[in-house]
DNA sequence: GCTCTGCGGTTTTTT
DNA sequence: ACCGCAGAGC
């Protein structure tokens, strides 16, 4: 154990030795906490604390795998496979479905992803005869997982006069029934959504003091990775179980807090002294990670958040090379230019495709990097996006085998009951579930005595429910015996799912057939590897439930050297020697949806600290004049993060503002790559896009963008005061003076909703109105 | 009940 | 630009 505490600086020594009471990390990004909270483990089980008693709490099933992995290397693995190490959602649907009796839930229940559980709500929007324009499907569903996440549950709503009140304000007074018409519908398939995990522990915590008692004897020693990404629900289980013994450590980065939007509640950390007495604040400040300027430029932004705990970042770490900042024309030249860049970093450096990250805001802006890299043959990988499992193929097949297990599961039943086609229609899934909401049963129910009760269902398709129902209880017999892989793989022969793919010769179509084989191989590991750990079972349910709480990032398959592409979100807890940080443009990020209050604007503020800090030695920023958005072509303006940035930390490769761009120097960024066509292909484009009229001839309506031109005014001499203006954003407005000369020239001007703004002409997409 | 077509939403982030 | 879904026609 000395070797290996020996391996750590004063602060980060001190929590690794505490052993009891409650106590607080606020580690800065790339401090070394993870290294604190593995050799805090280790030290409390060489303190003779039994694994058994030590709960760990991640934030990502892979985090806990390396965590595990790295406390094995010091303990051996027989120690540590004992600990209870994982997410807050894997960890507590094992709980529950050890309870599951007390909250009249069935062991097996399924778990719903938020497809299930918008399709469920659609479906529940339908037939309660809503108007679907006013309760939006994904605006419904949100407002239900915040009531869940701050625990309000149904009867709560319906006590509460206020929330019913603002839902009906928002023109939804009948929320309250859809929520209750969800939870029913829920509880009934057996299924629990991602917030049902924690508010169902929550409720099974509170409602069962001795259940309480017997988790919080076993969960003596509580530890909580990112503590500052916790909501409610998180929270009180946490302050539940630890409430005997009081030894909790929590961890976590105040400025790297970036759920919110999911419900995450930053006061969880910022609060925690008042949680817990005698609590003992460790800070760890000195980065290992990043060099000087990095963490310099990252301290330099976030200072502008005013909400924030007393920390100072610092490094001992080389001064290294500036953060590059690149204006490009468009995304495509974005693209093209990360590309070559990362062409070049190799080649100078001798760095690996692996060194490399790309992050960007949304998943959207992936596609034209993509085409960059392929251009220059960079092999990448994307994180994130559409998960494996949600693959329409493979949710597929999961549903047949969901079914197998829950034959209630009622978003399963409706998936496959006409996938691939046997002749059953909307009609008669539609009088199915009006049945089962008659007689309070599940559909499977229904159909199991579909002879005997009152429904208008013709023979001929009641031949066709009997036989499927029989099928799925032939699965349910083979599973008793089966292993899960031979179990799927003849589930995916047997129903003709692979055959109905088989029929599509298109490449997806081939794609979804080689994916289906990939979720089989996927199983046959499983299998194997379930054969050498003694206390799981491998049962098809246990799959099920790996798979449900799996995400992309968890499958690192790690096939070869390639670069990463993911959203910074996924980004959190990685890091890389090289990273890119695209789309730096005002309303992509930050997000036009995140700048009403000041609230949001520091969490997009905290995710740009995220992005910056998660680069070892080098950094770039690029944002683009023009992209493409809803299909059309948008022009920006370079996101406010870029001059928040301490500018002694940065190295323009383009002026920021106020000077001409030459279009042939623009060009010379590229290097090599083509450099004619780069050149060319804008002034075409934009041609055709709207040719820039000489003049402006007054009183007419004539849209004018200024647009793309970016190094030239269009707007010069014709725009003066007292002129009316239209902005696509800002709406109409008064020009109320014009002040500077050439590409420099900028307007004031008054508008109808947005007040006074200065913008600069050449950026300006203004229409004049006369 | 099945198939095709046109429409509409999408692009904020995810366990 | 793209995808998924609803509605109409067969």
């Amino acid at each position: 154990m000395e070797k290996y505490l020996s391996q750590l600086n004063e602060a980060q020594l001190a929590p690794t030795i505490q052993k009891d009471g409650p106590m607080i990390v606020i580690a800065g990004a790339g401090s070394g906490k993870t290294r604190v909270l593995t050799f805090r483990i280790a030290y409390l089980m060489h303190e003779g604390v039994d694994p058994f008693n030590i709960l760990s709490l991640t934030f990502t099933n892979k985090a806990a795998r390396e965590m595990k992995s790295r406390i094995a290397q010091i303990v051996g693995e027989s120690e540590a496979k004992n600990l209870w190490m994982g997410t807050f959602h894997s960890i507590f649907a094992k709980i529950l479905r050890i309870e599951a009796d007390k909250l009249g839930y069935p062991s097996n229940f399924t778990i719903y992803d938020s497809q299930d559980s918008q399709k469920l709500i659609s479906g529940i929007i339908k037939e309660m005869g809503l108007d679907k324009d006013i309760y939006k499907t994904k605006q419904v569903l949100s407002r239900i997982s915040s009531y869940k996440n701050s625990l309000i549950t149904v009867k709560a709503y319906m006590a509460n006069p206020e929330l019913r009140e603002a839902d009906k304000m928002a023109k939804r007074p009948r929320l309250g029934e859809i929520y209750a018409n969800y939870v029913d519908r829920c509880f009934k398939a057996g299924a629990m959504d991602f917030d049902d995990l924690l508010l169902k522990t929550n409720e099974l915590l509170t409602r069962f003091p001795e259940v309480l008692g017997k988790y919080q004897n076993r969960f003596r020693y509580i530890l909580v990775d990112e503590y500052q990404d916790t909501n409610h629900s998180q929270y009180l289980i946490v302050r539940a179980l630890s409430d005997k013994f009081q030894n909790i450590c929590v961890v976590g980065d105040d400025a790297q807090s970036i759920y919110a939007f999911r419900g995450a509640n930053i006061n969880n950390i910022l609060n925690f002294q008042r949680d817990y007495s005698g609590v003992n604040v460790y800070r760890l400040e000195q980065n290992y990670r990043s060099t000087k300027n990095i963490v310099n430029a990252a301290n330099s932004i976030i200072d502008k958040n005013q909400t924030k705990l007393d920390k100072v970042v610092w490094t001992s770490n080389d001064e290294g090379p500036k953060i590059k900042v690149n204006r490009l024309l468009t995304e495509g030249d974005e693209g093209r230019y990360v590309a070559s860049s990362i062409f070049e970093n190799k080649m100078q450096h001798q760095m690996k495709n692996g060194d490399f990250a790309i992050l960007y805001r949304t998943n959207a802006q992936s596609r034209a990097i993509e085409d960059g890299l392929r251009k220059r043959d960079i092999p990448y990988r994307i994180y994130g996006g559409l998960s494996f499992y949600q693959r329409k193929e493979i949710k597929d097949v999961l549903s047949y085998l969901r079914l197998i297990v829950n034959p209630a599961d009622e978003e399963a039943l409706k998936r496959v009951i006409n996938f691939p086609a046997r002749g059953i229609g909307q009609t008669t899934i539609d009088r199915l579930i009006v049945a089962a909401n008659g007689y309070k049963r599940s559909i499977f129910e229904v159909l199991k005595n579909i002879d005997k009760i009152d429904i208008k269902i013709n023979a001929g398709t009641k031949a066709k429910l009997f036989n499927f129902v029989t099928m799925i209880e032939s699965f349910q017999v083979l599973n008793e015996t089966a292993n899960v892989f031979d179990l799927a793989e003849h589930v995916s022969k047997a129903t003709g799912i692979v055959k109905e793919y088989e029929k599509d010769v298109t490449p997806e179509g081939v794609a979804k057939v080689d994916n289906i084989e990939e979720l089989l191989n996927g199983m046959k590991d499983f299998v194997e590897e379930q054969k050498e750990i003694a206390d799981t079972t491998g049962s098809l349910a246990e799959f099920l439930e790996d798979v449900a709480l799996a995400t992309d990032l968890d499958n690192d398959k790690n096939d070869g050297d390639q670069v990463a592409l993911m959203t910074i979100h996924l980004a959190k807890g990685l890091e890389f020697p090289c990273v890119y940080i695209v789309g730096l443009e005002e309303d992509l990020f930050p997000s036009a949806m995140s700048m009403n209050t000041r609230s949001e604007l520091e969490e997009e503020r905290r995710l740009f600290y995220v992005a910056l800090t998660r680069a070892e030695k080098m950094a770039y920023l690029t944002y683009a004049l023009s992209r493409y958005r809803w299909g059309k072509l948008i022009d920006g303006e370079p996101s406010r993060f870029i001059e928040e940035i301490d500018e002694q930390y940065l190295e323009m490769l383009t002026p920021i503002h106020e000077q001409r761009v030459n279009p042939m120097l623009s060009a010379d960024i590229f290097g090599d790559v083509e450099p004619n066509k780069i050149r060319f292909k804008k002034p075409i484009k934009k041609k055709k896009d709207k040719a820039p009229p000489k003049f402006i001839p007054p009183k007419k309506l004539k849209p004018v963008s200024n647009a793309k031109s970016s190094n030239v005014n269009l707007f010069d001499g014709q725009l003066t005061k007292g002129n009316f203006v239209e902005h696509l954003r800002f709406g109409k407005g008064e020009v109320l003076s014009i002040e500077g000369k050439g590409p420099d020239t900028k307007a004031e001007i008054n508008f109808e909703n947005g007040g006074v703004k200065k913008l600069l002409l050449r950026f300006a997409k203004l229409t004049v109105l006369g």
